[in-house]
DNA sequence: GCTAACGTTGAACATAAGTTCAATGTCAAG
DNA sequence: CTTGACATTGAACTTATGTTCAACGTTAGC
């Protein structure tokens, strides 16, 4: 199979495929005479493999280390580690997301709680100095947690024509 | 105030004060005759909600659009509409990482469901085709809501020396 | 033999939010 | 008058995950 069939049963574009293969993600692949890629069956389940741990929040880095030369043969411990910590992962970013939740609520909340005797501006005033005085220092998270949310969303990019343009810099 | 003491005074560094400067979110200040730029007290409030804001997962972009030139005159319906619409975010992405969650949960006992008289490769290739099997197709978050976890995070960048050596692209 | 579709490569670009650096200027204290 | 701390600027660099492009080679069908 070449890469464009491969593109086309596994639903990435051949230039991931390709980033992949570069970036280590993926072992060199068999060639060719002519040079073209060729790749087995199995290479459909190992895309599909890669972008399901994506979804599930795991970077490329993580899911090669993880990831065995052979399918079938897994290290089993390290694995089991990697999903466990995951599931904390995502438990500490639920609760961050839970607190910026509230925060926001309460927020709306304060802005519309403005005394009837109380101008606009002293109402800004009022919520601002509220809003800057309840800062818990916020909710520690690592930084590898961040993937969790690129996973669907950095794949289907926006089309040059409609990009924001980007601020002179 | 200068730049150095706004910048303690606030937290942030000198350089990410003239990066907000720069892309247009603080508008030009003041300078004195040497060019050093000089800021009023309220700055601190200014810096204090824009690191707020970013911390309940609004982009800088947003945060640009949303804040007036004068602290005490709001655009009330669009700061309503801006707080309620970045609530439904937070919902949308609590959604998937709760689906995220459990499907790792039932990843993992599907791995330790070996039946006995399985090997460790067929079981691989067991949990491996039902892993695949279930592809609801992901949830549709829109790429905004990524800087929901962006906030806290690449805040404290790594030091140089300890970086991760780069893939040679 | 031409054309379209596919393949190859390396390099540059994109995003978001800054940091880091070099070259240079200013200022207060000793 | 020198030293150290602070300020200025523009440009380049960072992360992660790819896409896009240009220049070129291959192959199948007509």
């Amino acid at each position: 199979m070449r890469i464009g069939e491969l593109a086309r049963l596994s639903g990435l574009t051949p230039s991931r495929i390709r980033f992949y293969e570069r970036i280590g993600l993926l072992k060199t692949v068999d060639r060719q005479s002519n040079g073209y890629r060729t790749y087995p069956q199995q290479a459909v389940m190992i895309l599909g493999l890669v972008t399901t741990a994506q979804r599930a929040g795991f970077t490329l880095d993580e899911v090669r280390t993880l990831l065995p030369s052979d399918l079938t043969h897994w290290d089993h411990a390290t694995l089991m580690d990697a999903l466990t910590r995951k599931i904390a992962d995502i438990e500490a970013l639920q609760a961050r997301l839970a607190q910026s939740r509230v925060h926001l609520l309460r927020l709306i909340e304060d802005i519309q709680a403005r005394p009837n005797d109380m101008d606009c501006a002293a109402n800004a005033h009022r919520v601002l100095t509220n809003m800057l005085a309840e800062h818990p220092k916020a909710l520690d998270v690592t930084s590898d947690d961040i993937r969790l949310l690129d996973a669907t969303d950095r794949r289907q990019s926006v089309s040059p024509a409609r990009r924001k343009k980007t601020v002179s810099r």
